[in-house]
DNA sequence: CTTCTGACGAAAT
DNA sequence: CATTTCGCCAGAA
């Protein structure tokens, strides 16, 4: 990992929030955080502090793929696989049957986001 | 102040 | 579908 940003700490803790056996693209999650962007939520998850249960994996780009780079992508995969999620012949993920709905009422909570905001965002997720 | 750079995204081709 | 192009932005130099 290079540099490390402020918003990293919300970040991991939104991703925690990402359950077994769904996906969240990196978008959707820099979209609930102030201050963040897809490519920081990927710096973020590039450098994803180990023993912390951050599901990591469970976060990948917007048009359903997982991102390439130097490793850690054919790992990625393999552990969705292990949740049941399956990937098309192109290598993408349905949106439709895998996304995530999105954080718990009590992150919404703890976050000040109103609900109504909430559900605008998330028309704007993909799928 | 400017410049540079990325596990990104959306739209155009 | 795939590929290209351009926009995006925090933070370090």
């Amino acid at each position: 990992m290079a540099r490390e940003y402020k918003t990293f700490p919300a970040i991991y803790e939104l991703v925690k929030e990402i359950p077994k056996g769904k996906v969240a693209s990196y978008g959707m999650i820099a979209s609930l955080i102030p201050g963040s962007t897809a490519r920081i939520v990927g710096f973020a998850m590039a450098g994803t502090p180990q023993g912390q249960n951050i599901p990591w994996w469970r976060v990948i780009n917007s048009a359903g793929k997982i991102s390439e780079r130097d490793g850690g992508a054919v790992r990625q995969r393999n552990l969705l696989v292990e949740e049941g999620v399956t990937f098309s012949n192109s290598e993408k993920v349905s949106w439709k049957d895998y996304r995530w709905g999105g954080p718990s009422d009590a992150w919404l909570e703890k976050h000040k986001i109103d609900f109504i905001d909430f559900l605008e965002t998330q028309a704007k997720w993909p799928g």
